[in-house]
DNA sequence: CTCTAGTATATGAGAGTTCAACTAAAATGG
DNA sequence: CCATTTTAGTTGAACTCTCATATACTAGAG
């Protein structure tokens, strides 16, 4: 009843595993190594530099960062530790709140910025042909859109 | 002199962190879901399936399972705690030891396949067209032949 | 042989993640 | 309105991962 991989399948997807793996682990010593701190970190403290007031409900800023709200919960306890993040309550939802980006957070942000830009080079773009850059474009947008809540 | 990404190289490189941890994140939450186990442990039971005699000394399973050295040794551990891995000396070389799938090892991995396979199909292979899934190897194949040590 | 590197694995601490449970406040709807 | 259901966010425990370090053994140089 189940439909095994075949032969060409299993390559695909042991490959396409051990390529995205390489990738994140490229990424994530890279941020701790030269900016003591996880990918994850990164990317809320990217969401919140972009937003206005580079300040955000923190659902909002979950659904940005591609966090779950316990994750983003804990990982923005850790960034207000570091002064990076500060924390307002929401006056319209008294339930809510938001986080808001420091000086020192957007400082730490800027200083990681071109390591890792650098290493997303090294480790995806670099490697690709522009032609194989717009395939993998497409086909992790079919995935997103598919999977994606 | 830091080359930043342009708009759409930000779209392929969002688009791809997006949908690499969607894929990752169904994965492991079927796997601990249906079969109380992380991917990362599915792969080791896998690699111990298709050893000769369901075993292999420690780094070279390390290797088949993507895993770190250290990783590994954690998790044999806990493994071995089920009752689904055992780990005896490497008589050739006494710093070394085999890991060795138990019965109950093998047991535990048949009853998980099906339901892992069917995710693999949901999140990947059922979304994309077959064209598209030529390239994605392609892609895959690319970058882990550049980022493999 | 013996001393020194190097290799194979284990281990412990610290950090991040998940899951379920919990609080508190808004929204819904008789 | 009051009761119920949702929604926003937090918390603690259990678990996994990483990194540095320790241990035990092998291999090579002299």
């Amino acid at each position: 009843m189940t439909r095994w991989l075949d032969d060409d399948e299993q390559r695909t997807w042991r490959d396409f595993l051990t390529a995205t793996q390489l990738v994140n682990e490229a990424l994530d010593r890279q941020l701790q190594r030269e900016a003591g701190m996880p990918h994850t970190y990164y990317m809320i403290l990217v969401a919140l530099s972009e937003a206005p007031e580079r300040s955000m409900r923190m659902s909002e800023l979950a659904n940005r960062a591609q966090s779950s709200q316990s994750r983003l919960s804990h990982a923005v306890a850790r960034l207000e530790e570091r002064g990076w993040v500060r924390r307002r309550p929401c006056e319209a939802d008294r339930r809510g709140s938001f986080a808001a980006l420091t000086d020192e957070g957007f400082a730490a942000l800027a200083a990681a910025a071109p390591g890792h830009v650098a290493e997303v080079r090294r480790s995806l773009f670099d490697i690709l042909t522009p032609e194989q850059l717009g395939q993998l474009a497409e086909i992790c947008a079919a995935v997103r859109n598919t999977l994606e809540p």
